[in-house]
DNA sequence: CGAGTTTGACCTGCGC
DNA sequence: GCGCAGGTCAAACTCG
């Protein structure tokens, strides 16, 4: 919280460059500026409400940083005043440059302060997701087991056919894998692929959920000119292909931040909307995560888990509430996240591109009439929705314009802002929208990842690790 | 030279 | 069984 104004006032521009060297998540290239330019937007759409944002935090740190800014150098130029004023020329370049290096000591000082403090909020952030995921997939689990137990005895497994989709072949695959049974997921041509590839890295203890969470897709609609929206991690092409019915073709590209890491994701441009790019990511993450790259990927996995867990306790435990939703969805009633248990992969599509419409065709495709499509309000894109200046947290907000400022992308922890946090803030609507979202502890994870998703998102636009563009 | 991309071959599942 | 489509592999290539 205290991070955004206490850089401010601070040396910023020395700490934010050193703190994007020292960044052990930075993955920024010296020549960022350059990707962030080529790889831009990915909330594009928005870029007016965006722009109109964050121009006036803009502002706000603008000045800090001109105003630190002006006291060295109003120093500096207080100094060098004397120095001309006793007409010497040796001494006043050495007392400059002794005071520069005061200065420079300083800021290395608070540099490493920040960046302390910075490590300890991002392992905090960390260890809090962790455990929020834990929690979740325990949940999942026990409400599988329950599931299973009274499935067993109804022998009729319908919400869990409501996961595929399919007929009764994948009847088995779905109660396989809700039953975190990888082994007996024998069947299940992509995760056996992927598993078998991934083999020996795979020694992932959370394996069982997240084989059936590697099942789940999450994708992400957004507009940008870019071959690839960043989302902080490391991707790598491992191939390409002509989709059926689309002129672009498809990107496949896994993550690479870590050796073994699972997580894959398809970008595709939209045949109707060449503009909007389609990013579909599959698996979760077994490495430490940049926060802008925690952002996504928590997303995915939140929204993973959600799509399970909303899929699954849909039919009794009313999760995902249409009334809920709806009262989610008015302050901004533009923007739609879409869970669509379309074949072959249960998906949810995070709709960042325009206004309305768009979140109907997504759930048309392919979908063989089960209720377990459901709408929800995006997450990711409420806040640039619905979000007042006023609406942000100090720190959040402070990340968001830093990264704008294209100084640095990591200073800022993206932290998943506790939603309550949100619903302290004046601003009743949304507020009260929020509190009744995070009556559900999946959607809060999922809300809270897509929010930090943007800030992310946008975030990431300096780490851009894609080669394509060029 | 290593890391990443390209691209054709290959594998697998699915529908006919 | 065959063809198609989605997905992956891996050799060749490119780039810094
Ligand atoms: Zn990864």
């Amino acid at each position: 919280m205290g991070l955004g104004p206490t850089l401010d006032t601070s040396e910023p521009l020395v700490l934010l460059n050193q703190t994007t060297r020292w960044n052990p998540f930075a993955m920024v290239p010296a020549d960022s500026h350059r990707k962030v330019l080529a790889e831009m937007d990915l909330f594009s759409n928005h870029e007016n409400k965006v722009a109109a944002i964050k121009k006036e935090n803009f502002h706000v740190n603008e000045h800090d940083d001109i105003n630190t800014g002006l006291n060295l150098v109003t120093h500096d130029r207080s100094s060098m005043g004397d120095g001309i004023s006793s007409t010497e020329d040796e001494n006043p370049t050495t007392n400059k440059l002794a005071k520069m290096q005061n200065e420079l000591q300083k800021m290395n000082m608070e540099n490493l302060k920040l960046k302390e403090m910075y490590i300890e909020v991002s392992n905090n952030y960390n260890a809090l997701q962790m455990e929020l995921v834990t929690l979740m997939q325990q949940q999942q689990q026990e409400q599988h087991t329950l599931r299973n137990a009274s499935l067993d005895q109804q022998a009729a497994p319908k919400q869990l056919l409501e996961l595929t989709s399919r007929d009764s072949s994948s009847e088995e695959k779905t109660l396989s894998a809700s039953k975190n049974v990888v082994a007996a997921r024998e069947d299940t041509p992509d995760s056996d692929a992927w598993t078998s590839n991934k083999a020996p890295k795979l020694t992932v203890p959370e394996n069982t959920d997240e084989a059936t969470m590697r099942k789940v897709r999450v994708s992400v609609r957004a507009r940008s000119e870019a071959s690839m929206i960043s989302d902080g991690c490391q991707w790598r092409k491992y191939g390409q292909k002509m989709a059926k019915g689309n002129p672009c073709p498809r990107a496949y590209y896994r993550c690479t931040m870590a050796v073994g890491c699972p997580v894959r994701k398809q970008v595709q441009r939209l045949a109707e909307d060449q503009t909007i790019l389609v990013t579909t990511y599959e698996g979760t993450h077994s490495h430490p995560l940049p926060p802008a790259a925690v952002a996504m990927a928590s997303t995915t996995s939140a929204a993973a888990t959600m799509l399970l867990s909303g899929s699954m306790s849909s039919a009794e435990h009313g999760f995902m509430n249409p009334n809920l939703l709806a009262q989610a969805i008015r302050p901004s009633s533009s923007s739609i996240a879409t869970i669509s248990a379309s074949a072959p992969f249960p998906t949810v599509t995070l709709d960042l591109t325009h206004p309305p419409n768009n979140f109907q065709k997504v759930n048309s495709t392919a979908f063989e009439g089960h209720p377990s499509s459901q709408y929800i309000p995006s997450a990711a894109a409420m806040p640039l929705q619905a979000f007042h200046p006023g609406m942000y947290n100090q720190s959040r907000f402070a990340g968001f314009q830093l990264s704008h400022d294209k100084v640095s992308n990591q200073l800022i922890p993206h932290q998943i802002a506790p939603p309550q946090h949100q619903s302290q803030q004046p601003q009743t609507a949304f507020a009260n929208s929020l509190s009744a979202i995070t009556s559900d502890p999946n959607f809060t994870a999922a809300l809270a990842a897509a929010i930090t998703s943007i800030m992310g998102g946008n975030n990431a636009n300096n780490e851009s690790n894609n080669n394509n563009t060029h």
